[in-house]
DNA sequence: TGCCCGATTGTCT
DNA sequence: GACAATCGGGCAT
């Protein structure tokens, strides 16, 4: 644990918003209790509402690219340092709901985009979605 | 105090 | 498919 990632170690249902490559925000949510060091980073969403101000927050032509990376999404939904440690269940950033998807439509393969621990089968997606990160 | 590199992305070839 | 952009954290001196 340390100063950057300590709200990883904190309560669970939390935001856990980190700063890479100098450029770019990543987006977790907190899943384990507090002490702990574990979250799941959100690397794809599907835009449903609200489009157009995500458009306005990153302008890009083709819908596809607009929330289909960790980096992208943080910038269409204006997440940045600020939205680190808000709770998820009742801050201004909530995870809310859930589409009935069974668990057989979820699929789940190696982690991308990293060297450690890349072979664990730890990144879930639904099959067959068009709005996965890539 | 210095130095390397990152759950990335966009651009150019 | 390779590479630059960009900067603060984290580890080595």
């Amino acid at each position: 644990m340390t100063a950057r990632n300590s709200t990883m170690f904190g309560e669970p249902g939390h935001a856990y918003v980190y700063f890479t490559y100098g450029m770019y925000h990543c987006f977790n949510a907190v899943t384990a209790p507090q002490g702990v060091g574990e979250a799941v980073l959100i690397r794809a969403v599907e835009p449903i509402e609200g489009i157009d101000l995500m458009t306005r927050n990153r302008p890009v032509e083709n819908p596809r690219n607009l929330t289909s990376g960790p980096g992208k999404l943080c910038i269409a939904f204006g997440l940045d340092k600020r939205h680190n440690a808000l709770d998820l269940t009742s801050s201004e950033l909530l995870i809310v709901g859930a589409e009935n998807v069974s668990p057989s439509e979820i699929a789940a393969t190696t982690r991308i985009g990293i060297r450690t621990a890349a072979d664990k089968p730890w990144r879930f997606y639904i099959k067959g979605n068009p709005w996965v990160s890539k």
